[in-house]
DNA sequence: GTGATTGAACAACAGTGATGTGCGAAACTC
DNA sequence: GAGTTTCGCACATCACTGTTGTTCAATCAC
């Protein structure tokens, strides 16, 4: 785990902590505990005061993504290779925000595809690909996230069809359905939705178990899950063909 | 001069020549130069044959972005400051692509502003400010330029309103106006023009010599150019602001 | 006022990318 | 098909960048 990880986790878990004691806690110097704290803290992970910081981390949203982008790498690359081996040579594709998203862009960035991915990220992936048709929708870029979002954003995702939908999302249950933390993203990803034929949620095995705040869509709305393993989770039962990487 | 550039613009002269050749001119070893050719292969700057290179570059067409970005620094920072400095706090702003417009995203970094910009290297400059309120346009990238174009970026533009448009070109005089080298380019600046009230056009000295193949406004709707040497191009004969950084 | 905390400057260090060399493989010429 | 050229892979080298730790003067909180 990453030093900076585990400084947000230690100033989570404790509400607030001092620069010596995560100092001792990392076996890092004080000043790398300074500097890692500016970085966080221009992150919106936390709060400086004059000799520690405070946590800023609600409980029910989502660390940032350059915290999350390296972790449970394996699982989502794993995920990433299902999802791209689903989408055939030529079929177009709106790609959702999020880490496990961007790794499927990278595995399509030499495929022969159209691609309109819904992060800066995996379009920042993707723009040096020849053989990629990119499209950029519009929209407000979320600081860390890069997700695009807000009116721009929809009306793009309005003006085409899709033949498939790659959804990431923070909480898929077969009783909540697809759920995520901010309600902007929400609209987007439901827009995606609607606007594609085939639907593929890509859900490494956390989210399974966890519902978040803004309802996305039911479950009935995908057609596969692709996720790194099984738990018995009711989806199957629900109807959900589900694919275990 | 980068070896790169120096490779490209000795094969566009010559037609095409040999990997011995430019390495004796470079000063470089074969294998770099077949490294290079790959690299300018893959921007559509040559086509490789069996012991050397052929130029691409047609005449009315403009060296890809990669090669024009450390050209001219000077000249483009002194622009892209006056250019900046016209620029108030609060405004919003539409940014066009190109090298020189970059520098001016550059700038704007930390200043409190509304900007959309034409380019997604503009876009990836001003992602991580937390001070700029940042407007992604939709739009397919071109490749290398990564400026944003087509039905969804024209989409974007009509349907904003900005303080103000900074638009770079390819050419500029009083007697063809501005003119662009893409058609798409052309479109797109023109609907950016047109969706500002103020429109300031960012050009070095080079630019108002030349004319290029597609007409994006007549000078009488730029409000100000801002240049980098003063020649006698009569554009101030013909009622435009010109400043001279 | 006093002691802890901070941030800037500098040095050491590892990681990364660019370049050159050697060699076997592929391709072109005759 | 033999000989020659060209190619590209693998590895060594080098410069450069980014990270970390140390020192010290300035700043802040009490």
């Amino acid at each position: 785990m990453s030093r900076l990880k585990q400084i947000s986790e230690a100033v989570r878990d404790a509400g607030s902590l001092g620069v010596a004691e995560l100092a001792s806690l990392t076996g890092a110097s004080e000043m790398t505990i300074r500097r890692d704290l500016e970085v966080l803290a221009a992150q919106g992970v936390l709060e400086r005061y004059r000799g520690g910081a405070r946590s800023l981390l609600l409980r029910g949203s989502e660390p940032p993504f350059a915290l999350r982008s390296d972790e449970n790498m394996d699982a989502k690359r794993r995920i990433a290779t299902v999802v791209a081996d689903l989408i055939a040579d030529g079929e177009s594709v709106v790609l959702d925000a999020g880490t496990t998203c961007l790794e499927v862009a990278r595995l399509l960035h030499d495929r022969r595809v159209t691609v309109m991915p819904l992060s800066l990220h995996s379009v920042n992936a993707l723009s040096s690909s020849a053989s990629v048709t990119l499209l950029v929708p519009g929209g407000r870029p979320r600081p860390g996230e890069l997700a695009l979002t807000g009116p721009l954003a929809l009306a793009s995702l309005e003006a085409l069809r899709f033949d498939t939908a790659v959804i990431g999302c923070c909480g898929l249950s077969a009783e909540h359905g697809m759920t995520a933390f901010d309600l902007e993203d929400a609209s987007v990803k439901r827009a995606a939705i609607t606007s594609a034929r085939r639907v593929i949620a890509a859900v490494d095995a956390s989210k399974l178990t966890r519902t978040a705040l803004a309802h996305v869509a039911p479950v009935s709305s995908l057609d596969a899950v692709v996720t790194d393993a099984d738990g018995d989770d009711g989806l199957a039962a629900a109807g959900v063909t589900v694919v275990t990487a």
